[in-house]
DNA sequence: TCTTTTTGTCAATTATATCATACATTTTGT
DNA sequence: ACAAAATGTATGATATAATTGACAAAAAGA
């Protein structure tokens, strides 16, 4: 998987630390880390979670047009 | 979590069995199912996945305005 | 009506997202 | 330079998504 810098940008943007969303979203800092990473494939309630939180749709953070898979 | 109606419509809309969009996606017919009956919180790699087989977007599947979680 | 397909559901197993704890490095603030 | 905060990683444990196999009921086609 590839690195997630739409969420990463989306949250530096809020002014929020990995630490500040994964506890308005309710998982540990270090998932949010693994996401933004590329680490982790999460579950659509969490990104729905994460979205919600930092004012984006889903298309905004999680769609990514050119995927191999 | 609910059921998703959106998936079950957008599926029959593409005359798709479960069955078909499992294969379509690579995974199983029980998944489906239990995605669309709501007892799974599927990875957001599937649902991107399942979207790009309908011809949907995230935000037109997977989005749901009033969720409690 | 008969046959086939589709759907719903169950149980056991496997794969993996997420947690909890911990530590090193980098960045930020003073 | 120093202290504090933020990030990047690693490990073992737990929860649950997803698989495989199977069977019954419902829907669709002949």
């Amino acid at each position: 998987m590839s690195k997630n810098l739409k969420l990463k940008s989306s949250r530096a943007a809020k002014d929020m630390s990995q630490k500040d969303l994964a506890d308005a979203t309710g998982v540990t800092r270090q998932t949010i880390n693994a996401i933004e990473k590329g680490d982790y494939n999460p579950s659509i309630k969490l990104c729905v979670s994460i979205c919600k939180v930092l004012g984006k749709t889903l298309d905004q953070l999680f769609w990514e047009e050119d995927e191999d898979e």
